[in-house]
DNA sequence: TATCCAAGGTAAGTT
DNA sequence: AACTTACCTTGGATA
């Protein structure tokens, strides 16, 4: 096993990572209480969190199991390789310099109070994959209950992984989840989402395209190549780019966003996802408005205090 | 206990 | 192109 330690003093304007990895931007990681999300657990503010980065993005090309809980002082870690702390930078985005982009956000009362509440909540960036089948498994569905799908979905397709004398499973490969029927993901209570994830799945086992691809593209390009793959709208989309994909300008317009425009920025309402979100966007500051989404969306949907 | 409702939407069919 | 409707499932609210 290998095992550090970060100084917190390295991550420009906090970090916060309980909240960064339960307001429901990922569905990757767990807590071995099984208590991620559950009303019924006091929040554990410094729990070991536990994921499987996926073989196809670690050095030995081998499922690399990564935990970190946050201390007094610092980011402790304990992995299977050495890798882990670029690994954990990359998809708990540590490098972002939380400070500048507060600055760089428009003043507005919302948005202050959400940043004020859940400072130090990181966006994230999850393996593609994952994420995509994630934000598929996400429609109408509660934040609780998608966690608990794709955890389904590991245990029962992923490739098994020992790790300190404990079992952890890697998110299925497209092969793995493209084999599946529909009825074998029904019954893991993927509900009508079943057939889009197994064909979805389809598509990116036979190479006739990649969440990755997008990467390439232009913003709203980048979007509409995502919404290729079967179950993903507009929303979904936005999910991708911005959790996964690096697009930190995406403000997906979920419920949540959508009642604040209701209340708060009325006249951002085009009518249509793409001038609402155009105009979101540019209210909420552009480069950054995939950082006060995320932060407008956690406050709200944990009560907005 | 029974019923109803909404949950980070999308696809398919109509106008 | 804009508008409707159906879709699985289930925890929590309401009667």
């Amino acid at each position: 096993m290998h095992a550090g330690r970060v100084p917190v003093t390295e991550f420009a304007g906090g970090f916060d990572l309980q909240s960064t990895l339960e307001s429901g931007q990922t569905y990757v990681w767990d807590r071995p209480d099984g208590g991620m999300f559950t009303d019924d657990v006091a929040w554990g503010g410094d729990a070991w969190y536990h994921t499987v980065l996926p073989a196809t993005e670690t050095e030995t090309n081998e499922p690399e199991v990564l935990r970190c809980r946050l201390g007094e002082e610092a980011l402790e870690w304990e992995a299977s390789t050495p890798h882990a702390p670029e690994h954990l930078t990359r998809l708990l985005r540590l490098d972002d310099d939380l400070d500048a982009i507060v600055d760089a956000t428009p003043e507005l009362p919302l948005l202050r109070r959400a940043y004020e509440r859940y400072g130090g909540m990181r966006l994230v960036e999850d393996p593609s994959f994952a994420c995509l089948i994630s934000f598929i498994c996400s429609a109408q569905m509660r934040v609780s209950r998608i966690h608990g799908m794709q955890g389904r979905l590991a245990r029962a397709y992923g490739d098994p992984v020992e790790f300190d004398g404990d079992t952890y499973h890697a998110f299925p490969t497209p092969g793995q989840l493209a084999a599946a029927t529909e009825a074998d993901l029904r019954d893991l209570s993927l509900g009508y989402r079943a057939p889009y994830v197994q064909r979805t799945a389809e598509m990116v086992a036979e190479g006739e395209a990649h969440p990755d691809d997008a990467r390439e593209l232009e913003y709203e390009a980048a979007r509409d190549y995502l919404t290729q793959f079967v179950g993903v709208g507009d929303k979904v989309a936005d999910c991708v780019l911005l959790f996964s994909l690096d697009f930190l300008q995406a403000v997906p317009l979920d419920t949540w966003i959508r009642t604040a425009i209701e209340e708060y920025y009325p006249e951002c309402e085009k009518g249509n996802y793409a001038d609402t979100s155009r105009a979101i966007r540019e209210r909420f500051g552009g480069e950054y408005a995939g950082y006060a989404q995320t932060y407008v969306f956690q406050f709200l949907r944990t009560g907005g205090e």
